[in-house]
DNA sequence: GACAAAATGGACCAATCTGTCTTGATCTTT
DNA sequence: AAAGATCAAGACAGATTGGTCCATTTTGTC
């Protein structure tokens, strides 16, 4: 019955998601498999013949490719973060207009994520969460992808030729986490627009102060 | 070593997390060990010998006062809630001033608790992150948590005469859970203050068109 | 068609998991 | 002092954990 997620979002607009998408050899059904139930059902509560069952594959082919099970945790976290990243930006990229406008579509972006049904989240936040002290491999790799997002977000706020313009993107970061989490909790896509309420204030301050 | 935890909070004015507590009777001594190894380590990770280990306590005696292991997980969790919910409000209700002051004044105790050295985000969000499907106990409990917070956020919503009571504490709420998610990650309480600017310019929005 | 590499199923291992139960020691209450 | 609850210590059960190993089958390449 938990089987319709994976066969619904491939080939749909929504593929966010590396565990939807088509599986070609073992390894790629082995992650298929591993990141459904990681997100859905957490890592540590995960077990390895859980992912067995569900790629329909032998224990001895999963321990060929990955030398433990933190490191398929990590192989995971890298292509999930990867697949986000290239919706993600990709649907950003094909927004027209000024850097302001793209900043204010993220939070559309997001509204879109987050009203998919097999939303369940940031499998980085889910991760750092889990781990937190400890597995420092799993914070190294949410590090990472935080990282990206900075990056884009920093080319925003230049383009806006704003004066500081670290500031701006840790503002826009405090507001996609917060959003990304009530919306998860409340399982309400709307907090997507409260975030991007403020952050509509938030660049007409900027711009305003930035010409006097 | 880890031990230094336990005992570096108590009689401070930072005790919001239950953990942190003097300990008398073996049922408390669970409930901290539980406290600390559930939201320092992860709820599935912690096993029940570990628990023991750290309160110093039997087995028998975890069963004689919690039927499972889901129940120490739910008490854990109503505890660590109550007492953050007590050093929270606590602190907000000696701020001297206007309704404003008190919602601006939420990111300062906020910060507060990000420099903790202790500081391992928020129980409730760290748990739905780790069980979200399945665990239905978790999730009721962390949306009962949230819905303290909501309505403080709307109380003071209402003192401040917004039109949109509810959409105010929504606001709130995502600038709260990015601030924690933000300063968990990074490991940075100056979060707190981007979430703060982000609050001062909603709410100087918020008054401004309420007397145009 | 021959041969090497990869994938497979499954037995198997030691460790750990939650939870039960027994036995004495310690404490409180009357 | 007697009675009864509470406690520590740990053996034990049954299931599950991550991980190894091997014999067999499938696959790709010359």
């Amino acid at each position: 019955m938990e089987d319709g997620l994976q066969n619904l979002c491939p080939n749909t607009s929504h593929n966010w998601s590396f565990a939807a998408r088509p599986s070609k050899n073992a390894r790629e059904r082995l992650m298929r498999a591993a990141s459904y139930l990681f997100c859905n059902h957490g890592f540590a509560a995960t077990g390895i013949d859980t992912i067995l069952a569900r790629a329909e594959t032998a224990k001895a082919t999963l321990y060929n490719h990955f030398a433990s099970k933190e490191e398929l945790i990590a192989a995971v976290l890298q292509a999930e973060g990867e697949t986000w990243r290239e919706w993600f930006f990709g649907r950003l990229a094909q927004v027209e207009g000024s850097a302001r406008d793209r900043l204010l579509a993220v939070f559309d972006v997001l509204q879109d994520w987050f009203a998919d049904p097999g939303f369940y989240g940031c499998p980085f936040i889910n991760a750092v969460a889990e781990f937190d002290t400890g597995n420092d491999a799993v914070r190294r790799a949410a590090a990472l992808h935080k990282e990206h997002l900075i990056t884009w977000l920093k080319a925003q706020a230049i383009e806006l030729q704003a004066k500081d313009v670290a500031e701006v993107a840790r503002s826009f970061a405090v507001l996609i986490d917060g959003a990304i989490v009530a919306a998860q909790h409340s399982r309400d896509p709307e907090f997507a627009r409260n975030a991007q309420v403020l952050a509509a204030l938030y660049l007409d301050n900027l711009t305003a102060q930035a010409r006097p």
